[in-house]
DNA sequence: GTCTATATACAGATAGAC
DNA sequence: GTCTATCTGTATATAGAC
């Protein structure tokens, strides 16, 4: 399934713009499977007509929701905002900005979604994988990169040290938060966390030697 | 949707095992909404009416289908396994074990559709929760503990720490991994992969005080 | 271009024969 | 208990009116 463009290149057609805010909602909500394109339809305030005038298929409208939606969310932050900073604090704000992103509700329905499709929409994992954990990994690297040169971590490899900090930050919170059975924690609760685990990841957990 | 055990509490029902076989597969191949009863009675050379004998509807063959599965895979490991090698070594055996089974292809597709079903199915995801990552959590928690009473780490709280612990050696990778993006790697660049990993675990990234 | 109404297909669940 | 055949609902996609 290749990932298609709505038929009308026009991005200011406006009831292109209510269906594909309706399906965000509808696909969100019920997931591919169970949302019919009845109920985008009536999301829209259209007719069912209509919404295939734009998207030749459910499966072309949802790939294109999906791929809107990634991109709505793009880099959060460039490597410079927290040079300034003291590193664990410069870590703190990084942490704190991305786990704001994915574990916003949105963000959340959208990785169940894509996880529970991926097989069927390779195409649309893809988008998500590289416009969310790629994109990201890349603008923590280039951080990483600048604090080595600076003399502030001692690493091999700075990018895939930055890429293990981004997963190390979802930790184990997100296990149970991811399948929906906790709730992100409060921002004073996360950010103990965060110091918690930022703590771990620059001083390491071995004993020192004796 | 509550989960119930299949009508006939006989264990050794040959045909409901011959239905559950078939159900792993399909539900496996298919996902939740894609797969039908009637491919089920099909590969379990069975009619849906008998199906239907034995699992009151499709939501409860599917749940049965999917905790019986996350209860086949129970414990990896005893803490005390692992005791007398050295921590780094130890860290890489429970490392490689839990890494082949979160990265095995049955793994894979069970987590990426419990996921797309946790909405609909939460009692499902709350199983695959505790018997995956809780369980775990707590063997490799055991060790941790033991490894501090041994003064071999340096954390104020060594379950916490473990469950970290876990995360990390997914890490990067199962970004793309577990989206079907990206293969898992064979053992020999798995472990070059986890030794990387353990290494900045166990000492931390920051620079030494100079 | 947009709508109502419909063709077509498929899947979950069951009735009734044996 | 098991099977074949079927009922019923629903969803994608489209034809035809305006």
């Amino acid at each position: 399934m290749r990932i298609e463009a709505p038929r009308t290149a026009d991005s200011h057609d406006p009831k292109l713009q209510k269906i594909l805010a309706a399906a965000k909602e509808v696909f969100l909500e019920h997931g591919y499977a169970a949302a019919s394109m009845d109920l985008v339809a009536r999301r829209a305030k259209a007719s069912k007509t209509t919404v295939y005038t734009r998207f030749p298929s459910k499966e072309a409208l949802f790939a294109a929701t999906i791929v809107t939606e990634c991109e709505r969310h793009g880099m959060l932050f460039r490597a410079e905002d927290f040079d300034h900073l003291p590193l664990d604090e410069a870590l703190l704000r990084i942490g704190g900005r991305f786990l704001d992103l994915v574990w916003s509700p949105e963000a959340l329905r959208t990785h169940r979604i894509v996880m529970g499709e991926a097989a069927r929409f390779p195409e649309v994992a893809r988008v998500f994988y590289d416009t969310g954990f790629v994109q990201t990994g890349e603008a923590v690297a280039r951080f990483f990169v600048r604090a080595k040169e600076r003399g502030l971590i001692a690493v091999d490899d700075p990018a895939f040290t930055a890429r293990q900090f981004l997963v190390t930050l979802k930790g184990f919170p997100d296990c149970g938060i991811s399948l929906g059975l906790c709730e992100p924690p409060p921002a004073a609760e996360r950010d103990a966390y965060l110091r918690k685990v930022i703590g771990e990841f620059l001083r390491g957990v071995a004993a020192p030697p004796a």
